[in-house]
DNA sequence: AATTATTACTTGCAATTAGCAAGTGAAATG
DNA sequence: CATTTCACTTGCTAATTGCAAGTAATAATT
């Protein structure tokens, strides 16, 4: 189900770049094909991994976020975060180190910014 | 590079069910199609997750290995584990609950099954 | 107010990948 | 020595992906 090239990058962009919109993962350096990011966040949806909402002020728009379900998946990510900066080219240094010195803090760090964001809206 | 169907359920059966020949992985199941399979395990090789070798006993037999690399996995594949079982429907529980109880402990057990296989064969 | 731009897609088609059934070769077993 | 087992490969079809172009709705610009 999560299965696929691109379903985890999303989830990882969303969690730890703050992505929430199509134009953001069509644009990132991973070039992924428009109908195949159309499908995949249409079934992560479906999965009950993200939800989507219109912008309220841009009715073009539309901001997609992770639901409890979806947010649940940062230990996934930041396992395998860690596994790719110890085994692999490394990404971002800075967040790495972050994960490594105080992993609970970290994902308590991710787990609240997803709070307060979704304690302001319903 | 471990963004497919079959790869990663590969190395969790290797690494908690104890899977080593290919007979196995193709019997399990999870219906893998015999060309598919030979293909990951070929990229598996070539990524450093495992190694092969062939049985000492039985000529035929093709023995695959996790590295350190590949069993460095483990903390990835735990977590998926347990979003699954919070999540979707479960696997086996009693691994579940293990993992939960005590994660520190059931990752150490991982580990030291690894070497022990690992430090009586070069 | 009309034109242009931006955003989030869809559509059509070619190319790549996956899945299935059957086959191969080497080693073991009866 | 014939049969079985094991780890694959081969050939073909079906499904998935990737690319380029197009569309509909809203927003910004002139």
């Amino acid at each position: 189900m999560l299965g696929d090239r691109w379903s985890l990058l999303i989830i990882r962009d969303m969690m730890l770049r703050g992505f929430r919109t199509y134009k953001e993962f069509l644009e990132c350096y991973e070039g992924i094909a428009t109908n195949i990011l159309a499908d995949r966040l249409r079934k992560l949806v479906a999965y009950g991994i993200i939800t989507t909402e219109t912008d309220a002020s841009d009715g073009r728009k539309v901001i997609y976020s992770l639901t409890a379900k979806g947010i649940d998946l940062a230990p996934v990510l930041t396992e395998m975060v860690l596994w790719a900066a110890a085994h692999e080219d490394t990404g971002n240094q800075a967040l790495v180190r972050l994960m490594r010195e105080d992993k609970k803090k970290f994902l308590a760090g991710v787990r609240q910014r997803w709070a307060d964001r979704h304690s302001a809206r319903p």
